[in-house]
DNA sequence: TTCGATACTGAACGAAATGTTCGATATTCA
DNA sequence: TGAATATCGAACATTTCGTTCAGTATCGAA
């Protein structure tokens, strides 16, 4: 990609998250983005097609970013074999300790829902493969997709209440919170 | 309330339901809305301010009602006393089961976050007064503030899986599920 | 370094939506 | 019946949207 066109969606998505933390969705306007990212109003969109757009790319960039970094120290685990199972969570947890891409602003901003949503999809697939983990909850009798659909939403649920409170627990802590509310 | 002011109030809502449930709500417009409702401009906005008001009234007129009837119930529960503790759940699913107000259009359709949300908040409230009810898992020593987030969390998912899995299971059935994932 | 390709600028534009105003009309309820 | 009030509906300024286009700046490959 050309360095000026890095540049210029670059300068938008942090415009953008700066404008989200601190406003409603509904209520941002293009005008405020561009004028905040200092680019031309042709070049916003020639960029995105509308302002939901904006927020698919850039929760895609965000939580994809996220579980690609998960999936490498997932496999560096099957290489060196020296981590628990299950302790892909904790990794989970430490990245939103160490507030990686700003992700806190947007998931303790007043848009909350917007990104624990996308979150939670990209979450789905992540339990699927990691439902051996949970096997401890199988005997319950409970169909799969309502198993997964619950774990993923726990978790979801144990990140908002850990960073609307201030994330006052530390990252093992707060997963063994999860692991205990299963 | 003027009859007048009543009949506006009601086909405003209805309207908004009607359309609620096949359009996202950013994209709904007013001018939607009066058309629907076969209104004055004017009209509308003598009753709600923006879009977001009205948004607003509907969720706590829905849930009021909801909740409302939950306490009558429960008075007379405690009148007669022939249900079982927890039953307030699922009397809760039944609601839904028999589409109360529509609400089943709202929460099943492509805005039911929205919806969820609001539902959560009031069930804080609900949860917090039955918390003896859940005494079961309080040997695991969680927070008390994480435990009642924990479970208005998975009653909302357990209800947010059950609508969009095309309410296979009975209201029984439904609310065995929340208890044993809990 | 050059040069063709491409990205950005910025102003201007029509279209659509917003929220308000006001005089005229219709309805309500006491 | 009559005073109060809700609705109508058209008109209005304002804001935002999304597009267009000619001119300028930047890039990256040769």
């Amino acid at each position: 990609m050309d360095r000026r066109q890095r540049k210029t969606r670059e300068a938008i998505f942090s415009a953008f998250i700066e404008i989200l933390s601190k406003k409603d969705f509904n209520s941002i306007t293009v005008g405020e983005i561009i004028e905040k990212a200092d680019i031309g109003r042709a070049t916003f969109y020639a960029h995105f097609e509308t302002k939901d757009y904006l927020l698919k790319e850039l929760c895609e960039e965000l939580f994809c970013h996220l579980f690609d970094s998960l999936d490498n120290q997932n496999n560096h685990r099957h290489i060196f074999e020296c981590d628990a199972p299950g302790s892909i969570f904790l990794h989970l947890f430490q990245h939103f300790e160490k507030n990686d891409n700003n992700i806190l602003a947007l998931i303790s901003g007043r848009n909350n829902d917007l990104f624990l949503r996308y979150f939670k999809e990209n979450l789905h697939k992540l339990i699927e493969s990691q439902i051996s983990v949970f096997d401890f909850q199988k005997n319950k009798n409970l169909p799969e997709s309502f198993r997964i659909n619950h774990i993923s939403a726990v978790f979801v649920e144990t990140v908002r209440w850990w960073v609307s409170n201030g994330m006052k627990e530390n990252s093992e802590t707060i997963t063994e919170y999860f692991f205990l509310s299963l």
